[in-house]
DNA sequence: GAAACATTGACATGTCTGTGTTAAGGTTGT
DNA sequence: ACAACCTTAACACAGACATGTCAATGTTTC
């Protein structure tokens, strides 16, 4: 019996058994399942589980915003364009004049 | 005159102007200000609204998930945590814990 | 000086996120 | 077999997000 039922991994990792729930359709933690179906968390589990809560509680990052990160780091053509928009806003980006510039024949040939 | 007025900025990117105001408060989109407090929006900013248009129809980026991508990319810290956090949870980790899981996964599916 | 714009601020609303709770039923351990 | 767990599904609800709209007031333009 290797893994804790959800209760009982609620209550090692300061998460309620509802939030566990709730984190696995968000896929941000996903335990797997014994045969009759129970949630089984693991070391890998209660550890993504505990850093979790400290991310939130220190940085104030929200589960979406870490379900977006996972997002970029996955789907390379979003964190193409994702970081494009960004150095384009960024003031002290170096390729911002070439970023400009196409935009800007794109405009004119509007 | 360079830089359009708010309603002008509107209708050329195709956001509502009650928009562009949200999208400055956000920090996403701050054009300069005329003497008596207008927005003037110059084409560095139309630019940032009109892929920023794109982005969402495209790849469903909402403006909380720009906002946090801006944050990662000036918040080394909070890189850095998700980052590990991303690592722990992802099937290419480095971790020990993982790379355990991962023989064991390995083995019973063969 | 009036029309047409801009400003901030507030209220309204629909959707999504995060969380608890409760209901109807399956599993496990003593 | 009975208590104490677990499962899914659903209802509820506060707060945030994304928008619209309206009001009171200042600015630009003709």
């Amino acid at each position: 019996m290797d893994g804790l039922t959800v209760g009982a991994a609620a209550e090692t990792t300061g998460w309620s058994a509802r939030m566990l729930r709730y984190l696995e359709d968000a896929r941000l933690v996903v335990p797997r399942r014994s045969p009759s179906g129970y949630r089984l968390y693991g070391l890998r589990e209660l550890n993504q589980l505990r850093s979790l809560l400290r991310l939130r509680s220190r940085f104030g990052v929200e589960l979406t915003d870490l379900a977006f990160a996972a997002r970029l780091r996955h789907d390379h053509d979003l964190r193409g364009a994702v970081d494009t928009w960004l150095a384009g806003s960024d003031a002290g980006a170096a390729d911002w004049v070439d970023w400009e510039q196409r935009k800007h024949e794109r405009l004119l040939a509007a």
